[in-house]
RNA sequence: GUGGAUGUAGCUCAGUUGGUUAGAGCGCCGGAUUGUGAUUCCGGAGGUCGCCGGUUCAAGCCCGGUCUUCCACCCCA
């Protein structure tokens, strides 16, 4: 025990149980997002280290994974950094870290496609719309539902402004969440509007402490969001100025009727809301989604400029969100493509295995799994039961014979805890008559047939 | 990154104020049943008590460090 291998913190094997889910999940969702008209691409684990930093806040820097350099980072060192070093003194922790790092895992995806897009911009037809299901990297703490590897999913569309894209990635959500059968409360929000906010406040220059504070009101509520924004330094009048973003209750045309009210008269929050009602407006009937507008909804990430949605589950004991997203006007200007608005989404695959699994939401039939054992009584048995495989295998059913001629009842515990539905045995006697005894496992029941008729009991 | 818990058999957990040989259930292996799993009965294997160090005549138990998992922050899928 003391030398058993282990893994790494916050990773995770996935037992082949645990991959027959967690591909359901995938092909579910690679199924709609192809249903929509995204097609798939894939980036490096690793990006350049200046690629990453800086596009996720100062938090996220510190969650990136460095990746150290290989061969000889001592000689191949800045002689200022060297010098420094030798003589023991101080070296600024980033500048260190640029010596000894120049590449690091990808923190998420939608970073890396914007990178893929400006370098890639002339050979790409716009707007375009990718998808993307890889995992990502996180130097953080881990929790439950919270990883260090964890996989997101992605479909963003890039290059066009139109609000079209919003309707349409709502609609892709809600077809997702009916496919997997779970129940889910698809909320909006619009950044302008939030900014609208912070601009009545008369500080607007505190929108992200805002923003982030106001966030947090499902969690800890209004008086320790208040208590936040005052820590924060934003005004006692400013506060009260916000207030009535706590009361804004209601379906969305009353709620619009509050806003316009409140906030018709800054241009900024004109626009947020006319194009949050356009959403409301063309979004067709969602099966197993509602649709909500929810003002306190802000998200962390700096590039989101116009709407924004977060999917939390109304089944199971998640906290979390399961899905995010949102309209970021500029998200390829800080690689030198102006002018390229975009819209995407994010599916948190791990946090949906945890629901469907303590939803008990996974098909009791997740395939991949062999349909029927030949069991093997020896070698002119194995012999003769290798031929039938191979008819039953053309057929596309999937089969195999236990490889060794070890007594039955390992070969029933075999099928068993594999979940083989169905024992061909084909003994001494069977091969005499020209027959296959066939059991099904679940009921016990167990009949002669032959040959040709084992197909049509199997499939 | 901050604060707090946790770790004993493959899994879930007992283990008294520190005292000699560390237990249970489930699982695993073998047998009852040489052609039958899941059920029943009988038997068996498996632990340097996360790791390293300290206190003590004596440590699974006390102390320090470290790693893991979990919880609350921070942030997020």
């Amino acid at each position: 025990m003391a030398n058993m291998p282990s893994i790494p913190k916050g990773t995770r094997d996935f037992s082949p149980a645990e991959m027959l889910r967690r591909k359901y999940i995938f092909n579910t969702i690679e199924r709609v997002f192809q249903k929509y008209g995204f097609l798939p691409l894939e980036t490096p684990a690793m990006e350049k280290l200046e690629t990453l930093t800086g596009k996720y806040g100062e938090e996220g820097d510190r969650l990136i994974f460095k990746v150290l350099n290989n061969g000889d980072v001592w000689g191949t060192m800045d002689p200022e950094v060297k010098a420094k070093l030798v003589k023991g003194e101080e070296v600024h922790p980033g500048r260190l870290g640029a010596e000894l790092s120049g590449k690091a895992l990808r923190y998420d995806l939608t970073v890396p496609f914007a990178r893929y897009v400006v370098q890639h911009r002339n050979e790409i037809t716009f707007p375009f719309k990718r998808y993307q299901i890889q995992p990502v990297w996180r130097a953080d703490r881990p929790q439950k539902g919270r990883y260090r590897e964890f996989y997101q999913c992605d479909a963003d569309v890039i290059g066009s402004k139109s609000l079209l894209n919003e309707v349409e990635l709502v609609e892709l959500i809600g077809d997702v969440f009916a496919a997997l059968d779970l129940q889910v409360v698809i909320k909006v929000n619009d950044r302008k509007v939030l900014s609208a906010i912070a601009e009545i406040s008369g500080q607007p220059e505190k929108v992200v402490d805002m923003v982030t504070a106001i966030d947090k009101l499902d969690k800890i509520g209004q008086e320790k969001v208040e208590e936040e924004m005052r820590a924060k330094g934003i005004s006692e009048p400013a506060i009260a100025t916000i207030a009535p973003l706590f009361r804004l209750s209601g379906t969305w045309p009353e709620q619009r009727k509050k806003l316009d009210k409140w906030l018709g008269g800054v241009p900024l929050a004109q626009e947020g809301l006319k194009n949050l009602s356009t959403v409301f407006g063309a979004v067709g009937p969602l099966k197993n989604a509602t649709l909500e507008f929810d003002p306190t909804l802000a998200r962390g990430l700096d590039y989101y400029t116009g709407a924004i949605f977060e999917v939390k589950s109304q089944e199971g004991n998640m906290p979390g969100s399961i899905c995010g997203g949102g309209r970021y006007d500029d998200l390829t200007g800080i690689f030198g493509l102006k002018d390229m608005s975009g819209v995407g989404i994010s599916f948190g695959a791990d946090r949906i295995y945890d629901v469907l699994l303590e939803t008990n939401k996974f098909p009791t039939e997740l395939g991949g799994s062999t349909r029927v054992l030949f069991a093997n009584f020896g070698e002119k048995e194995a012999m003769y039961a290798l031929k039938l495989l191979r008819t039953v295998r053309e057929a596309g059913i999937a089969a195999e014979l236990y490889p060794d001629a070890v007594k039955m009842a390992k070969q029933f515990k075999y099928a068993d805890d594999k979940g083989i539905p169905f024992v061909a045995i084909i003994g001494e006697n069977e091969l005499k008559q020209g027959i296959v005894t066939v059991k099904e496992m679940k009921s016990g029941e167990q009949k002669a047939v032959k040959e040709e008729d084992l197909l049509s009991i199997i499939s």
